[in-house]
This record gives structure tokens, C-alpha cells and sequence, in this order.
DNA sequence: ATTTTAAAGTTACAATATAACATAAATAGC
DNA sequence: GCTATTTATGTTATATTGTAACTTTAAAAT
């Protein structure tokens, strides 16, 4: 988790982190004898490579490259996939997708996203999930997925504000 | 506040519901000095009509009916405007809109969005909306909207679901 | 009354997502 | 290893959601 709370800042080893994320993925699939397959693991490694959301028509071009169909089913399978795994989260702001840097703890993500740049990133929220839930169930609703989605700037981008207001 | 959170349970006077909100909208839209249209008051109308949020082209029939342009641009643009307004939410969840019992008060709302029947209700979050805000900002960010929907499923279909397990 | 601004009409299309059916590849059971 | 079964992928077509761009009409401001 730490990793992603700092990926708004500077530059980190992303290659690290996308080796890191695919190798957990294969790992993941292996143990719930799940098949990680070359389409999803372009799409995952895909998705990856971006610190935007990226949109299901925006993997399209990768599985072309690659030899793959690249017609929208075979995208969205993929990302249903990745999705019921955890391994992917999708953003309902955005219409898009990002990778989840702990797919092995079940838990919905929480997203600070940038209006500006659209870089995004998952933040622990664990306490307030719980929160929202309880209060939920103390109105007799039975939560079952959650989803908190934060629009706002990210830091690079009110260094960035600053900088031009002060010119 | 209580109306809304109340609003799973039961039969409340939903028609009296209807009547307060176009005419809190007429008033508020009033004394910002901004039109309320006869457009924009029947798409609103035609959204509280619904516990349901409604897609935009749901209500493009109610337009229709009224014998106003029906193509989608129409709606939009009254959706745009009622949710500028803060008289509509949207669920980003379901790509549909739902009317905002005190608009008011500046807020995002927070969302029971009941999986089975699709009922939603908006759910007070202020203090916990301010945790996230603070804990985003504690990440260097800058909030300026927020999204919190929560899917599940609702008291009338937990008891629904009760009496079809016992049979 | 005239100018300006805001809203609505209209056509066309972009972006996102799914249905349905055919084929191929992998796994399971023999 | 061979076959049956399941799972994944290919393919075509289409549904759903949302916008761009330009025209016309109506309201508000001067």
C-alpha cells in the first residue's frame, strides 16, 4: 500500500512495480487454479504501464500488436476477469481501469484522481470503509461492494498551479 | 435528511416528496436568479417520480409525452444544469440520475444503491466524507468532489429474500 | 425596440459496453 | 494417449450512454 500512496510522488521504479504486480498475478491465479492467460496478462501488464485509469478501447491497440483479436469482448472478458480477481479496479468516474497494488487482501479500493492530469491512485481506507458500512447496516441496508472515488489535484499538479500563478 | 434515509422503509407520501422538491427548486433556482424551465422542471419531476436513479433516456419519453424535442441533447442539458444546481446526483455506478432531497446544503452526496431492486437512497456522510477529504489532503491532495456509492442490498429485499429461503 | 444572452431544436456521431454464436485450446476422466 | 468437457477466444453485430456543432427561438438587459 505504501507504494501507492507514494506513486503521486516523483519518480519510483514503475518497471519494479509492474514486474512486481505480474509476478503476484501469476502467483494469485496459480494458487486458485485460475489460468493467467497471454491476453490477460497483456491487458493487466497494460494497465500497469499507465499511472491514468485507461479505458477498455485504449487496451485495444496492445492486443493488436500483439497478434491478439482485438475487438471489444475480448478486452472486456479480459478485464471481467482481472476484476473478479481484484487484480484490476475499475473506475466508475472515469470509465476505466487501474491496477490494484494488493490484490490479495479482498477489499474495494478508494481513489484519489486528478481532474488535471487523470493520474490516479488507490489509498487505504479501511477504518471509513468499515464506517460507511456500519452505518449502512444501521439503516438496514446489507452492503456488499463499495466504491469512493475523490476528484481533486493531485500534488504535481498544485506545484504546477503555483508555479504559473506566481509568473 | 430523515426523509430520504426513511425512504426504504415503506409508504411515505412520495407525492408530497415530488411537490417539496420542485418547489424547493423553484425556489432556490429563484433566488440564484437562474431559469427553472418547463424542460428542466419535468425532467426533474420525471426523476423523483422513481425511487429508482433513471438513465438519461429514460426519461426521454416523458419529453417526448410533453411534446418537447426528445433527443438526447435535450436531456443532458437539463441534467447538467440540475446537477450544477446540486437538485440531481449521479450515480456513477448505474450511469443514471437521482433526485437530491436538500439541495441546498453544498454536498456530494452518498449512495444505498440496493442490487436487487436498484432503490436507492442518499445517505448523510458529512463527517466521514471529511475523514476522506482530510486523509487525502494528508496525501498532498487537493479534494474537490467526492463519490461514495455503496451497492447491496436493501431492507425490503432482505426480508424478501428471508421469506423466499424459508419456503 | 434593439441588442445580447441563454435555452432549446436538430443532425450527426463518438465512446462505452454487451449479446449471441462459432471456433479453438486446455483440462479432466478414462 | 484419447475423448469428453469445460474454458477461453474469435467474430459479427448491436445496444447503451454521452457529445459536438450548428440553427432557431425565446428571454433578459440595455
Amino acid at each position: 500500500m505504501s507504494e501507492s500512496q507514494l506513486a503521486f510522488h516523483s519518480e519510483h521504479d514503475h518497471k519494479g512495480c509492474i514486474k512486481q504486480a505480474l509476478d503476484d498475478a501469476k502467483e494469485l491465479c496459480h494458487a486458485r487454479h485460475l489460468r493467467f492467460t497471454p491476453i490477460r496478462e497483456l491487458v493487466l501488464k497494460t494497465i500497469w504501464q499507465s499511472h491514468k485509469p485507461l479505458g477498455a478501447y485504449e487496451l485495444l491497440p496492445a492486443l493488436a500488436e500483439a497478434g491478439f483479436n482485438s475487438a471489444p469482448p475480448t478486452v472486456y472478458r479480459a478485464l471481467d476477469f482481472l476484476q473478479e480477481q481484484g487484480l484490476v479496479h475499475r473506475i466508475a468516474l472515469l470509465n476505466a481501469f487501474i491496477g490494484c497494488p494488493h490484490p490479495n487482501e479482498a477489499h474495494d479500493g478508494s481513489f484519489l484522481i486528478c481532474s488535471q492530469c487523470s493520474n490516479t491512485v488507490e489509498m487505504d481506507t479501511t477504518r471509513i470503509s468499515a464506517e460507511v458500512n456500519k452505518q449502512a447496516e444501521d439503516l438496514g441496508f446489507a452492503p456488499e461492494q463499495q466504491s469512493i472515488e475523490i476528484l481533486g489535484t493531485c500534488p504535481e499538479c498544485l506545484t504546477k498551479k503555483q508555479r504559473d500563478t506566481q509568473e
